[in-house]
DNA sequence: ACAATAACTGACCGATCGGACAGATCTGTC
DNA sequence: GACAGATCTGTCCGATCGGTCAGTTATTGT
């Protein structure tokens, strides 16, 4: 029952949102009461919570094992665990692109924002030291990743350096 | 006036999504009451819609500029144009990125949907034709693409051929 | 058979939402 | 000063939200 419910919700928040999806709208989904959704998870909260921490462990293994790397390499490994994970959490990886507010307003769950901001450190932060092409990859994954998750770029010289790799790579002028 | 209400609710829905964000919320920032914002806009969905309305216009005026190229050169200018347009309409792509459900919830906007959709097909829709260095910018562009815009990928064929050209590009082994 | 516990539900509550509306205030024209 | 239209606001409304709770039903252990 527990597992009908967090099946429902990933769909819903996936679809409509985490905020576009009442508790009635999971209940009507699995085909049981609103106040038995009530019983087996302590608040709407919670939910999310739930089907966010498998996710959140896979996100902290990720950032392990690029801790030693560097370089291209480094890089590599990033682009294809996010790729991987994208593929595999295809709901999860929905609600938290689509309602990155929502996990604003919930420090408690896996800590979302810190490691997508130390992925986005992972890769742009060295942009100015990488070969041409590995900058440009890392530039438009982290244009990609920055506006998709709201993280700030830190400065204007990083956010034009980002610019220009990702242009010179695509063998444009800027 | 208007311009300040549009002002506040851009920041606004930005940071805390259309469903996150209430009249009251708008009113305060702007330092107005509530029911002054409902005399400028016929309601909450009529200044998202004024919101986006210059961004639909300039989406509208990309596909066509795309039409007529094909291949490496039709990539190049997607992409310029689709990074162009993340930075110059910040805080709508982040409404639009974030609030998918929202953008769906209002056809009435400038269509975004069908727009998106027409961009990944004609970026991932002719992976197949493609030289791998520009089959591995169309992948991995769609994959990020259809995840943050919840654009389902035709078959599984498809999918598989994306996730080979962006493993082949970065020289992974799949 | 029966008690205990788990699973579930209908009815209800306070808060908040988007929106309606009558009336107050401001601004410019004659 | 008188008037008109634009602008703004306080107040109210129905709907919906997340959540509580007393009480019912199903399941299990003995």
């Amino acid at each position: 029952m527990r597992a009908d419910i967090l099946d429902s919700a990933a769909r819903l928040f996936a679809a409509h949102g985490f905020r576009g999806t009442s508790l009635q709208d999971i209940a009507s989904d699995v085909g049981c009461s609103k106040a038995s959704l009530l019983y087996h998870f302590t608040n709407k909260d919670a939910i999310l919570s739930e089907l966010f921490a498998p996710v959140g462990q896979e996100f902290e293994t990720l950032l392990e094992r690029l801790a030693p790397l560097s370089g291209e390499e480094a890089v590599r490994a990033a682009v294809a665990g996010v790729v991987d994970m994208s593929l595999r959490f295809r709901s999860q990886v929905k609600i938290l692109l689509l309602d990155v507010d929502t996990m604003l307003d919930h420090p408690d769950l896996p800590c979302v924002d810190d490691v997508t901001e130390s992925l986005v450190d992972a890769l742009v932060g060295r942009v100015p030291e990488q070969e041409p092409r590995v900058a440009g990859w890392m530039a438009l994954l982290g244009i990609f990743l920055t506006t998709a998750r709201g993280v700030s770029i830190p400065d204007e010289t990083m956010r034009s350096e980002l610019t220009s790799g990702a242009f010179r790579t695509l063998g444009l002028s800027s």
